[in-house]
DNA sequence: CCAGTTATCCAAAGCGATTTGGGGATAATT
DNA sequence: AATTATCCCCAAATCGCTTTGGATAACTGG
């Protein structure tokens, strides 16, 4: 059923269906009232390629989720990134585009959705310090906001970031004032902003009372629960072994427990841990207490915020940028302790 | 720059430059070649949407991700299936169109796509025993695919399902050839059809050495991590504790194993444990020899082949539906051992 | 009673592609 | 030389919607 069979079923032309159906004011009430009940009763539902074509707005958003060519690995955060965002989405009546590349190919994937005119705009996922993808979308002209934030956050564009540097400084603070001294990092890969952030944050405070960071203890790469049991035992096994770890992933967090474990020290008494948490549904980390004292934030609360800013950045009239800068919790679990040096 | 304004520059007809473009025999080769560079040149493509009017084809295909109300949670397992069928569909030039809605507006959701016509086929995720999605679908004539069965397989449709009810049991009559006669089960959420064979397969396997199982050591709730903890500490503070726990998830299965440390017991000496594993890239069960016994089956070759069905499905011409029943490995790890009642 | 509103509706022109049904050269065949 | 094929190309219709620019009839106030 289409607005040419619909229309001609009520006697009536395109234009007034169509109007009826969007809402226009100049159709009598009865009018409308007739077709909206010729609608519903036919299934009709205008065919959103030919409307898309008309409006000359694609109605969907498009978002770039890159798989790493190393580990094959999708970051599982953009589950719940999206959940969040679907549902702004759905809402506000746009669908959502997905396209999953290698992480080479990102460019390539938001040069085409720009050329094809599939998406009015698209989130920024996982961005680097330095991103050629802000030029590269100011350049198409895309609307966008950035999940995170490009290095120099100075230059005229949308973001929602939580305070990672903050937030590891408050962490890494936390384990200073338990009296720890060597505190060793697991963090992401630092290209990636959010993990160059919470390294100057970790490095801050412990510059702040004076205590030179080691790099022999601190590590950068792919978040995974293996990462976070390979690093943990390697650091388990030094001359000068660390008794804090500072975590940027729950899933790591669970090696780096399962590694302690291992060893046969116990959490939060030997070892102390704190790590970041997305706060992911399939994940939570403890119920009143945490398991892990942790630094938390919703992704899913940021995926429904970006999408927001981006819609209202879409249908506004050229509003100005909107930067949102999220401070996060420091939840005190299990993990945490005074320093109580093993042997 | 759109066909019109590129085929003015060209000095050609728009038919001429569509033909050329797409590969049409009755065009010169010489002037296919200039149309090609100038379309290059001028950053030309097709504009979707234009493209998908006139060919009738949306060359998309629509998912829908359920979030489950109860524990506002979605699967983490859809970022590995997806990411698996998002590489078919690029390389086959489809974009993949995500729906995330509550649980209980899956149906509508469907319908709106094949009432918008946004779509050219779905992939039907998380089948339940009876599913009124299967007669949906079919009614409203959407190509399908579904990852999983549902309950009654008999009816050409297409799936791809593993053997969810063998793989229990094999899981089983291990734990059962080490010795454990008190098998306790965290399932997922038995309406859902992999979750009922999974008992089905637990339970075939028990009554073979004729052992009754025992709905108190049985539990049926989502997979997440904080489950698998609690189920784990409320069996283990039971009079008539089991001794082996099979486990529906990897994630569950994470805190199957923290519960089991945090009350003093050894995983694979103590209590064994065999989970499945749906071979996630973020939560890799360990290197060479796994961290837990498992099943296990690339949810991410899952979402390939589906997409490759499901397209196969849109573009051949009404080939029978293909159903393929995957069997999977049985991977020995560090978590089961033989019997050994504790105290 | 008449010009000026107001309230309703419609025909037709887009949107940007594909595709149908020719048409004019040029080459090949009688 | 006339006819037929073959090659290459084009004008116009089409997909299903929105939207522009009226048109008609009823209603208003002076």
């Amino acid at each position: 059923m289409n607005l040419k069979e619909l229309s001609n079923h009520l006697g009536l032309s395109q234009t007034t269906v169509s109007r009826a159906l969007n809402g226009f004011p100049e159709v009598n009430e009865a009018t409308r009232r007739k077709v909206l009940e010729a609608a519903q009763q036919h299934n009709y539902a205008p065919n959103r390629r030919a409307k898309s074509l008309a409006t000359g707005r694609a109605m969907s958003i498009g978002h770039v989720i890159p798989v790493t060519v190393k580990h094959e690995m999708v970051n599982p955060v953009f589950a719940d990134f999206i959940a969040g965002a679907g549902e702004t989405y759905s809402n506000a009546g746009y669908d959502m585009l997905l396209s999953v590349v290698r992480d080479h190919d990102e460019e390539q994937a938001y040069r085409n959705m720009a050329r094809k005119g599939s998406v009015d705009g698209v989130i920024l996922h996982s961005p680097r310090e330095k991103d050629p993808r802000l030029n590269l979308l100011t350049e198409l002209g895309l609307p966008f906001v950035v999940h995170g934030r490009i290095g120099d956050e100075s230059a005229p564009y949308s973001w929602l970031d939580i305070n990672n540097g903050h937030a590891f400084e408050r962490a890494t603070d936390l384990l200073l004032d338990l009296g720890h001294t060597r505190i060793a990092m697991i963090n992401g890969l630092e290209y990636m902003d959010f993990a160059r952030r919470r390294r100057l944050g970790y490095e801050t405070a412990l510059k702040n009372r004076a205590i030179v960071p080691d790099p022999i203890i601190c590590f950068s790469d792919e978040m995974t629960e293996q990462n976070g049991f390979y690093r943990t035992m390697e650091l388990l096994s030094q001359e000068n072994a660390p008794t804090a770890i500072l975590v940027s992933s729950y899933i790591s967090a669970i090696g780096v427990g399962r590694a302690i474990e291992k060893s046969g020290y116990r959490i939060g008494q030997d070892i102390s841990v704190v790590t970041h948490d997305d706060d992911l549904s399939f994940l939570r980390n403890g119920d009143d207490i945490p398991t892990f004292t942790a630094t938390r934030s919703s992704v899913r609360d940021a995926g429904q915020r970006c999408a927001e800013i981006l819609l209202s950045q879409i249908e506004g009239t050229s509003s100005p940028p909107v930067q949102e800068l999220w401070e996060v919790k420091l939840m005190l679990g299990h993990s945490t302790g005074p320093c109580r040096p093993p042997q």
